[in-house]
This record gives structure tokens, sequence and C-alpha cells, in this order.
DNA sequence: CAAAAAAAGATATAAAGTATCATTCAGTCT
DNA sequence: AGACTGAATGATACTTTATATCTTTTTTTG
């Protein structure tokens, strides 16, 4: 069975775990997201499955749909790109870490998506600490270039 | 003289020594900038700003004008909210450090702009690398909760 | 002063995101 | 099965954020 197959079944069981469901519309979106291998806009993923023979979705939806799959911690929401991502470890993982860096290649938009080290936290609490701030942000992103790019 | 005051002045000869100016329609963004205090959206800042007597300014002016300042350094643009600041280094520093990031307390939206520190970014660029990444983000954005609201 | 360059004005439009109300669908209770 | 309930989706309109493009004004320079 191919990676996407998996993902979406290992999806639908989180939704499940969750009490919720991963509905058509929720698995359409997720396919795309999972299927475009990058970030990609709110609007972009529309189009997608605005051409995918299903009824045409309002842009409602999408935001809905996507609000969603973030909670569910089944995609991400990218907000220096304003984009979304499929998370990476839904094959691998049972829940999804409490942390998050995203690195993100400024020439060819590839993601990776990373768990914050202990040691990151940290040091960068500390650095909060002393500046009299309690760090929450449970998502990091940092753009830089990926060593095919570079 | 006001702190704001000065740092006008600071800002029209940092403008100076980059071979550009401080025009009349900048200095107004910078000063309600800086009278704001606090991170405000680039259409909060126009209503301000055409609220002061001069000629109304079109929205597209505010974006340049704006967009001026951030390359001057002399305000940020931050991402996770959309929203813009004033350096609050304009007065203490001859120039701006090089990389910066920011705390943004969740609850008051106050903002505190501090140097990253050597041993952040060796972190940083160590976690990067074993990633297959080249750090580049000049900009970070922390969300977190104030000593004053916690 | 004329020419060139920089800044600002004017207008239109794109892109991203939200509010709100109506409709449909899935599961539950009797 | 039929009615009830809540979740999900559809439909529509609108707000907010941002950019493209062309014109006019202002500043600088020869």
């Amino acid at each position: 069975m191919s990676n996407i197959e998996t993902a979406i079944l290992k999806a639908e069981q989180r939704c499940r775990d969750q009490g919720s469901r991963l509905t058509p519309r929720r698995r359409q979106v997720l396919r795309a997201l999972i299927e475009a291998g990058e970030p990609i806009s709110a609007y972009g993923l529309l189009e997608i499955c605005n051409t995918q023979g299903l009824d045409a979705m309002p842009a409602m939806s999408i935001y809905r749909i996507l609000d969603y799959l973030v909670e569910q911690q089944l995609a991400h929401r990218l907000v220096s790109s304003k984009k979304y991502v499929a998370c990476s470890h839904i094959n691998c993982c049972k829940e999804h870490f409490q942390r998050t860096h995203f690195l993100i290649c400024s020439e060819c938009s590839q993601v990776r998506e990373v768990e914050v080290s202990e040691a990151l936290i940290t040091s960068l609490s500390g650095l909060a600490g002393a500046e009299g701030f309690h760090l929450s942000s449970r998502q990091l992103e940092f753009s830089g270039v990926c060593n095919e790019c570079h």
C-alpha cells in the first residue's frame, strides 16, 4: 500500500480516537495536501480540490477543513508563508510531539518538520525568562537553504 | 527632548547615512508607529495617519513607506501577527544588530525586541545543520506571556 | 533651468481570511 | 422506520491584507 493510503488510514484512526471523523471532504483536502508534497496556500488547495470531480467547494470550507486538520495535527499552518503542509509524521508517530520547528528552504520550499529538542527549549526559555517572558510558542519556523539547493 | 523626538532625529540621521531621506510622510508614519507603542496593522496605521490633518494617504503609500522603514530597520514587520512595530533600538544603537528575536506577549501584545545571542545561533545552526539546512532567518518570533500578564 | 531620479498619489485588483445563515448528513432515541 | 439532535457542509457576502500599475509631484543633479 502506498504511503499516502497508509497515511490516510492512520489519519482516520487518529480522528476516530479523538471522537471525530475524517469525512470525505476532509479526506479529499488531506490527500491533496499530502500529494502536493510542499506548502500550499488555502486557495491553491481549493483550486486543486475543485478540479477533482466532486462538487466545487466554497472557500469557507477549505478554511474550516484546514482548521480541523491543523487541530488534529494532521496538517500545519506555516505562518511565515501563509501556507499549509501535511504533517510529515502521520505515518510514523502515534501522537504528535509537543513542540515542532519547521526548517523551510527558501529556494525550493521544501520543509523539514522536526521535534524541538530539550536543549533548544531550555536555551530559548532561558533567554525569554531573562527578558521576563514565559515562552509558549508551540511552533517555530526557520528559513534557510537545504543541502540540495546550497 | 522627548524620546520620540530624539528617535525621529536619530532616524533622520540614519536615513541620511544610507543616502536616503526621512520624508514628511515617512516621518509621519514612523511617528505614528512609535506613538502606538505596540504592534499595529498597516491599515490601522493608515487610519491614524488619515486623521492627522495632512491629506489622506492611499493604502499603497503606507505599504511603500513601511517597506522603506523596515528596510532601514526603523521598523519591523511581525509576520506572525501581520503587524508592524517601531524598532525599539532607534535611540540606543548606531546600527541594528544582525539577528533579532521578538518576544510577543499573547495577552497584552507587548513586544520585547532582543538581539539573538551567539549561543542561540550556535544551537539553532547546529540543529538545522543536523537536518541538512543552512539557517538564514534574520528574524525570529516567539510568543509567550510577559511577567505583568503572568 | 532642464533632465533624471525618487517619492507620493490614484485607481484597480488580487489574495487571504471571516461572519452568518441555510441546508444536508450521520448518529441516536423511541 | 420516523423524528430529533448536533456536526459538517454549502452559499453568500464581506473584511482585511497586500500588490500592480500608471500618473503626478518633489527632489536632486548637471
